[in-house]
DNA sequence: CTCGCAATCGAAATCGTTTTCGATTAAGGG
DNA sequence: CCCTTAATCGAAAACGATTTCGATTGCGAG
C-alpha cells in the first residue's frame, strides 16, 4: 500500500498530471465538470499531494521550528500549546527543539532548523545567550524569526514579550501596600533581560515607596528551581531576620521558600510574605497558595505564530518587513503567601 | 543569500554534481583528493544537501511523528524530552502533535503525520480512544510505531510501557503496611489500560490482605486533575469518615486532596494518609511532602524512540519485524503524605 | 603495440509536484 | 466559410538531490 501520486490520479481518471493537480488548485483553466471528477476521486482514495516534492517547487515546507530553553517547564509548554493551536489553523506543523538553557547548544539548534529549511523560526533565547550572531544568520536568510518572551535587546527582530518591569514593580508595589517594609529579591541570572527587568521593577517600587535599596538583599538564582528558593530561605532567616517579604523572580524559588518557611513553621504571610512570577500551576496548589504574577503562555504562544504568519505574507509578496514588538498583558494574582 | 546547491558546488569546484554528492558521501569511486577538495569547500561555504530534495530519492524525512495527550504536562514533557534528546544523537528532528486527550483530534494528528511522511511515530493514546483503526492504518502502511506509556491492547505494537497494576499493588501495599484499612481510590476514566491496572492494583493489594472492597470508596475523576481531587476529599470527609488514606491515580487529584485537608487541619498522614502516582515535580514540594511512585518518562521517551530506530533498521533492510514490549522500572518515593 | 583492467568521473533518469506556455477544440461573428 | 476568441487541456521544464550505468583515462602485462 504505497502513497500515491498525482500520476496514479492522471492515469485512473484519464487525465494528465497537469489538469489533475489544477483541478485540485482551483485553477481557473479546467472544467467545473473535471474539477468535481477530480475532486471526488481523490476523496475517495484519500489522496493528498506529497509534501517534500510540493516542497522543491513552492520552496514552502508548511513546517516551523520552536526552539524553547526547557521542555519540562510550565510556562514553555503553554507557549507551545498556544503556538501549536495556531499552526494547526493555518495548516503548519511544529519541530520542537530546546536549548536547555545553554548558548551552544542554542546555536546549533538554529543551525538545524535553517538547514532543514524551515518556513519560519519561532525562539526564546537560553539564559546563557551573550552574542546573537545565530539569529542575525536567520535574519539575513530572511526567514521569518519571532522571539517570545526571552528576547534580547541585541538583535532587531519581531517579539512578544511581557513587560517584566513593570510587572515586577506591581508585584514589589502590592507587597509594600500590604506594609511590608524590608523585601528581599531573588533575582535570575546576569543575563537575560527578563530577569534584569524584574530587578528592575523591584528597585523602581522600592525607589517610588522610598524604601532602601539594599544589594545584599538580592540573591541570584542560576538555575531559578525550588532549591535554590529553599536555600536562600534558610540563609535569610539566619543572616536577616528583619526581611518581612521575598519577591522571587519565578514560582519555583518562591515554593522552595515557602516549604523551608513551612518546614519552621513560620508564618506566612504575617512573619514573612512570598510572592512568585508567573502563574505556574502548581502555584495555587501550594499551602499557603503562593500570590503571583500571571504571565498567560498561550496567549504569547498564539501571537507569536501570528506574528510569524504576518511576517511570511509580507515576505511572499516581497514586501520589506518591519518588526513588530507585542506587549501582552500581565495581572496580579493575589492569594494567601502576602 | 540563497541556499547553496550542489550545482553551486559543482561549477564552484569544476566537478560534476554527482561526483560533489558521492564525495560528500564517501562513495568508493571517487578520489581521495577530490574527497578532500570538496570536504573542504563544504565546510568552508556551510553546504548541506536539501533535506526535501534528498526525501525524494530516498524517501526518508529524518523526521518523526510524536503525539502526546496533553502538551501542559510534566509527565509528558518529559518523556518528549527523553524522545528528543535520542532523536537528536540519530539526527532526527521531532514535530510535535497534541490530541488533547481527543479521539478525534488524534486521528487527525495521525492522519497529518502520515501525509508529512514521517520515518515514524511515536504515540501516546488519548483516554477517549476507543477505537484502534488509526492505529491499524500506520502499521498498513509499514511505518514504524511505538505506542508509550498510554498503549492499547487492541493494536499489537511495539510499546514502552510501565507495570501500572504492579506499581499500584505496591503503593496501596505501602498504605497497608503503615497501618491503614479503609482505603479510597481516586480512580482515572474508565477507558485507559492504566487507570483500569493502576484500580486493579489497588483491588489486588486489598486482596492479599484481605481488606474489603467497597465500590463506593472508588472514585473517577474524568480529567485527572487537583480540582477533582479537591472535590471528592471533601465529599470522602463528609461522607466516608472512616476511610483513612487515599490513593489516587496520579499525582494532580493527590494534591488537590492534600490542599483540601490542610485548609481542614485534617492531619496528614495521621488521619488520612495520601499516595499519588507519577512523582512530578511539585509532588515533593507541596505540604506533606507527597509519597508517589516514580514514573520516569524521560528513560521512557529514550527507550521509545531507540524502538523505533531499530525497527526503521529492520524496515530498511526488508526484514520482518516483531514488535517488543518495554517495561520500565518504576520506585516508590515514600514522602511524608503516608 | 595492443589489450584488459582499475580507477575516476559524468550524463541522465528519477523522485512527485507546480507552473508556464503552447496546443487543441468549439463557438460565434462577419 | 473563414477567422478570432474563449475555454480546456497537456507537454515539458523546473525544484535539488541520489544513483545507475557508461565513458574516459592511465597503467601494466603480454
Amino acid at each position: 500500500m504505497k502513497n500515491l501520486t498525482l500520476k496514479d490520479i492522471a492515469t485512473a481518471l484519464n487525465l494528465s498530471i497537469t489538469t489533475v493537480s489544477k483541478a485540485l488548485k482551483d485553477y481557473p483553466d479546467v472544467s467545473a465538470k473535471t474539477k468535481a471528477r477530480v475532486k471526488a476521486y481523490t476523496k475517495e482514495v484519500n489522496f493528498t499531494p506529497n509534501a517534500y516534492a510540493a516542497y522543491l517547487r513552492t520552496q514552502e515546507s508548511k513546517i516551523i521550528g520552536v526552539i524553547i530553553p526547557r521542555l519540562n517547564h510550565y510556562f514553555f509548554s503553554n507557549v507551545l500549546k498556544g503556538i501549536m493551536k495556531a499552526a494547526e489553523v493555518e495548516g503548519y506543523m511544529v519541530i520542537v527543539l530546546s536549548s536547555e538553557e545553554s548558548y551552544e547548544l542554542e546555536k546549533k539548534q538554529v543551525d538545524r532548523l535553517l538547514k532543514q529549511n524551515v518556513d519560519g523560526i519561532l525562539l526564546s533565547i537560553a539564559d546563557s545567550t551573550h552574542d546573537t550572531s545565530h539569529i542575525d544568520n536567520i535574519l539575513a536568510q530572511n526567514i521569518p524569526l519571532v522571539l517570545f518572551d526571552k528576547y534580547s535587546k541585541l538583535s532587531q527582530c519581531s517579539s512578544v514579550i511581557i513587560n517584566d518591569q513593570n510587572a515586577a514593580f506591581t508585584a514589589v508595589e502590592h507587597l509594600i501596600k500590604s506594609g511590608k517594609k524590608n523585601i528581599a529579591h531573588l533575582r535570575g541570572p546576569l543575563l537575560p533581560q527578563n530577569s534584569i527587568d524584574r530587578f528592575l521593577g523591584y528597585r523602581k517600587a522600592l525607589d517610588k515607596y522610598e524604601l532602601p535599596y539594599k544589594k545584599e538583599w538580592v540573591f541570584t538564582c542560576q538555575d531559578i528551581n525550588s532549591d535554590e528558593g529553599y536555600a536562600y530561605a534558610k540563609y535569610i532567616l539566619e543572616k536577616y531576620p528583619a526581611i518581612d517579604a521575598i519577591f522571587a523572580v519565578a514560582d519555583m524559588p518562591a515554593i522552595g521558600a515557602i516549604k523551608y518557611f513551612n518546614e519552621q513553621n513560620i508564618a506566612i504571610p504575617e512573619q514573612i510574605a512570598v510572592m512568585g512570577f508567573s502563574n505556574w500551576k502548581i502555584s495555587g496548589l501550594v499551602t499557603p497558595a503562593l500570590s503571583t504574577v500571571n504571565q498567560p503562555g498561550e496567549t504569547m504562544g498564539r501571537k507569536a505564530f501570528e506574528l510569524f504568519f504576518q511576517e511570511l505574507q509580507l515576505i511572499k509578496k516581497g514586501k520589506k518587513i518591519e518588526h513588530q514588538i507585542i506587549e501582552i498583558d500581565t495581572t496580579l494574582i493575589v492569594r494567601d503567601s502576602t
